[in-house]
DNA sequence: CTTCTGAACGTTCTAGAACAGCTA
DNA sequence: TAGCTGTTCTAGAACGTTCAGAAG
């Protein structure tokens, strides 16, 4: 599904979004978030801070009662904060419901795409994990410990044949899953790439010979070389970027 | 042995309670809800449920509005809530704010006392510890595990789930494998659609050369300017995309 | 008598765990 | 079926507060 689901081949822009951005459209949980926080509307109950850079729920309760049940299932509050810590939120003072994450903030909507649920990726890659920024939240030690605690448990001699195999599991496991998500991704590469073609397909130069060249109404002018060089540049970025995509 | 547990002295209870209960008058909070609970006043937000074996809190708006802050020092219902899961309480309904605790229930004041705070207390004490309700709510499957999983884990695992460990490695290798011939799979089938596509996307480069300083008028050294910026701007988004792609 | 100290309790924020529901 | 998201309930962990009792 969602393939090619109706390019406005005619706006370059969304085009140019779909090209780029899609490798994963943001969960539902974070648009949602976004559009009550970004909704006018509702800026009495919820609202960006004063600097865009987190938001506030200002009254919780009518938040809950009035918001909630509007996009979720629930009216909870506690089970909104829990889909935040999920999602890498954090409550950043103590008197205020106010959260940020790094990935959410006013007019950057399309960054919530980078936002990664915390979940069933349990078990934490080793040193190269730098790719996700979210757990440079490091302040919190006990990602340290959680998982070294069970070994240091049981020391006995004849358990180390047991624990060899844990850890082969665990480390299976892990592969399993890097494996996994690079193969999706390999996945969506190719799905991108057929798109891409079915796109260039049907693009070519046919626009171009429909209206032409008479030489009054400069606005049409205008907004025809202005097509043009959005064409060009979607050309140039998606040859850049083709050349490096399997290198 | 859970000695002495329906102390029915109520009235000259000093005595025992001073040899028995010594260390433990019920704690601020329990006394604190029990009368919250207790008063007819509030049986609107808050009350016992039909048979007096547990509490409802009807209005849990109100409840963290109006009745909190009046005897703790906050307003928050999460923060209720988890005070009362550390003294054992459980929500024993999905439909309504409603917890039960084997000793906390109507006309059983006395009972409070052997409610023990779970804290610091993590480390199973020595075999006597039935002072707890603990097994009471067996209709819970998660309680209990949570206190017996500790001896479990460590003592009688053994073979059968040494056998788990073992098939679920191999299972594990097995899947592995599939994986890693598949995903060599889709990078070739990738590799492949791009050439396909490079050669779609070799059109540009000429013509923006070709097209600089005819008329060598504002407009165009504006619109040069904005294109610039533009390109600027799109490859900075591109780079964003491929920084991700092909990590 | 004051001060220090440590333990239990209280408040806050975040995570674990179970499960339901959906989708591939 | 497996895996992911969403919802619910409970626990972990950090830190603050209170208070009794030891130390000065």
């Amino acid at each position: 599904m969602e393939v090619l689901e109706e390019v406005q081949v005619s706006d370059e822009k969304s085009l140019l979004e779909y090209v780029v951005m899609k490798k994963s459209s943001p969960s539902p949980f974070l648009l949602k978030t976004y559009m009550l926080v970004e909704d006018p509307a509702t800026d009495d109950v919820v609202s960006w801070n004063s600097d865009g850079s987190a938001f506030v729920v200002w009254q919780p309760a009518e938040f809950a009662r009035d918001l909630l049940p509007t996009l979720f299932k629930h009216s909870n509050f506690s089970s909104f904060v829990r889909q935040l810590n999920t999602y890498g939120f954090r409550k950043i003072t103590t008197s205020r419901w106010e959260f940020s994450n790094d990935k959410f903030k006013k007019g950057e909507k399309n960054l919530l795409r980078e936002i990664r649920r915390r979940k069933a990726w349990t078990n934490r890659q080793q040193p190269n994990n730098g790719g996700q920024s979210q757990d440079a939240n490091s302040n919190n030690k006990k990602d340290n410990i959680t998982e070294e605690d069970q070994r240091s448990s049981s020391s006995t001699s004849s358990s180390s044949e047991y624990i060899n195999l844990v850890d082969e599991n665990k480390r299976l496991k892990m592969e399993n899953g890097v494996l996994s998500s690079e193969l999706s991704l390999m996945k969506n590469k190719c799905k991108e790439l057929m798109n891409i073609v079915t796109i260039f397909a049907k693009i070519p130069e046919k626009e171009e010979e429909k209206k032409p060249m008479l030489f009054g109404v400069r606005l049409e002018v205008k907004e025809e070389m202005e097509r043009k060089r959005k064409r060009v540049e979607l050309n140039e970025i998606a040859s850049v970027f083709l050349s490096q995509l399997c290198k």
